[in-house]
DNA sequence: GATGAATGAGTATTCATTCAT
DNA sequence: TATGAATGAATACTCATTCAT
């Protein structure tokens, strides 16, 4: 191992350092009420260092939206290279998969909403913005296609895949989030897992050509 | 028309112009970046008179959200009072509803999930917060109420109403946010209404007793 | 009594009644937590009618130490009024007529010393300025009287009476003030009553000829 | 020195620079009518940088009062420590000593009545409160014992000795404040020095077993 | 005279970001 | 690289005062 690979990767170990303190952090208190020095302290550094890691404050929560998408993307993957699983084995795969993307991340799927204001896309780097549009497409890619090939072999409707893994993941994120939303309003106790797996029964149920 | 009343009513004419304008700078800059002086431009007013309409910003903007959700409540009574309905015809007509509310308010949908800091909860007005969980809780029992009957006459299947209900919500914003964030990544045209389309198709097919 | 007699006598009754309110509210809250519209609602008035009686808040204030002074001054009268009385019994009548401007105002005596704020006094009228410096200056000269005398006939030492006036004057405030600071400090009981009359004690015996 | 030291010195430095320019800025001005910006720009500083010393305006305010009481505290503890003083020689050292704590902060002495409102202490960090009160309460321990001394020996009066160094704190300040605020009234060149002479040797008259 | 809705100037405080060391 | 002290722009909110009715 050369001297700069060494050094690359002490770099990219202190860089997920700071993640995890990020996560850890906004987690808690959100995106406005974390301050860049919550972040640091946490991390045991100073705030002057964040900033050789990442542009800004923005871009720091976006890499937060990189990892979950890094996750996902892998358990897709993961779920086309098991062998011998049918169209309808592989959505139940699928639907374990978001169990656990879920608890890889609980609170910080809201960050993936983060993203939408355009004020925030405006201070991102153009290399992170890609990563994530190329994350995102693929993985929704991946998904659709399970619904491309279930309706090829006619185990699902036909309908457009793309639009198919729009509807799963914003069905996922609609629960995760409206759930989320209604604790603190209604005191609830935690509903979510069940309620999500109503919410895939059904979603599969409408999929299934009868 | 007596002189308190003539009052009253020009205090409230001022309060839906003041709603108006926030509506409209909330939904371009979101909620950091709009600045109460931004909302006071808008309506042509001073910033110190918006405070003898709204307790803080918090609260004004959480008066957005009561506003869709009366809106709401209002088209799901309206299904309930159609005559002659049966349960799945009444679906359909909440569908059709859905639509017409996103047509509401497209982009301050999102406004419904900043409720959830519980920092903007503790600066909200009791009575506000009283008003905003009644509605919240009013329209999704009438929501539930459709599966319900449903499930009696067997034309769905048999779950529990409520989280039925959630879903549908869940299943309808997180559609809405999702294409909304897609907007702005993907730069793609409005989608939007047909992936909702096919969303509730799912949905009904899912709930239908076959 | 004509009609402009009765006019001026309801103005002053109604000037009146906001100096009460007036000095109810900054009592108890000080004069920079205490807002115009607190004296108004207290006065049962509406904020605007304040400005018909007083130019402005700090002109609101004043007057209330103008009423201090008068209440002073008039004591300060019924001293030399009184027949009979030598220099020694003037001194204690003075004495007594000093815990009863306390008791009149206890807590407002602290306005005294607000008007020494040049920026206070610049927003005076020249009326109220002029008023308040000729009764301050009466009755600093009815107490400078008292030492005047008591040095005439050697039952007090020479010294320059108006200075001793002062120092009569800044000894009773100064004890008001002090104790009052450490009631909050150390939250002692009252023991300001007692301490004033050791502090005048002194004064006198200072003041004796041996 | 080590570098931790060196910061610390430096910090401490700062920290007396930003007090200086606020005796400034606060003499002049007063504690309303002076902006946190004003003490900023005449401490050549960013008025973010005083947050770094101190927690708020009050505490910066009230921070000047501990000042004067070190001073006070320090002379007092001088006249105590001055071999072969009679308590009298001490009163009058201590006299001495009242016109320095006078001449090192003439103006700011209003401060310490400041303190007496509530709502200032409620920002005020605990403890810089035990610093005051601790301050406040040696300095006049150590005048009470003079008091205490000259009774023992049949010098002075007996009194309750707290209460006359009330009395003599009270005094001072009383004479101080009274004085300044005729200033501005009266426009009179500075009478005070000859007006406090008199008051400490009414008082000390007083005081004298004859 | 009386009202009270509207004004809008004024300010303490925060915090993302920089840069000299 | 790392630091962390310093920056200074940005903003919600208050309240004395005005003025149309």
């Amino acid at each position: 191992m050369g001297i700069r690979e060494r050094k690359e990767r002490e770099k990219e170990r202190r860089r997920q350092q700071i993640l995890v303190s990020a996560k850890r952090v906004f987690s808690e208190k959100g995106f406005n009420k974390t301050t860049m020095e919550d972040i640091a302290t946490n991390a045991e550094l100073s705030p002057g260092t964040l900033y050789l890691y990442f542009k800004n404050k923005e871009e720091l929560y976006a890499s937060l939206s990189l990892r979950i998408l890094q996750y996902l993307k892998m358990r897709v993957d993961h779920v086309h290279a098991e062998e011998g699983l049918n169209p309808s084995q592989k959505l139940d795969a699928l639907v374990e998969a978001m169990y656990d993307v879920y608890e890889f991340d609980p609170l910080i799927i809201i960050n993936l909403f983060h993203l939408q204001s355009s004020e925030t896309l405006r201070n991102l780097s153009p290399q992170l913005m890609l990563d994530i549009k190329e994350l995102s497409s693929k993985s929704l890619g991946g998904i659709a296609q399970i619904f491309e090939e279930g309706a090829k072999n006619s185990t699902f409707i036909e309908r457009h895949p793309i639009a198919l893994a729009d509807i799963f993941w914003a069905l996922f994120s609609g629960v995760v989030l409206w759930e989320a939303s209604k604790k603190v309003i209604d005191e609830r106790k935690d509903y979510l897992k069940q309620t999500l797996k109503i919410a895939f029964e059904l979603f599969k149920r409408g999929l299934e050509n009868k």
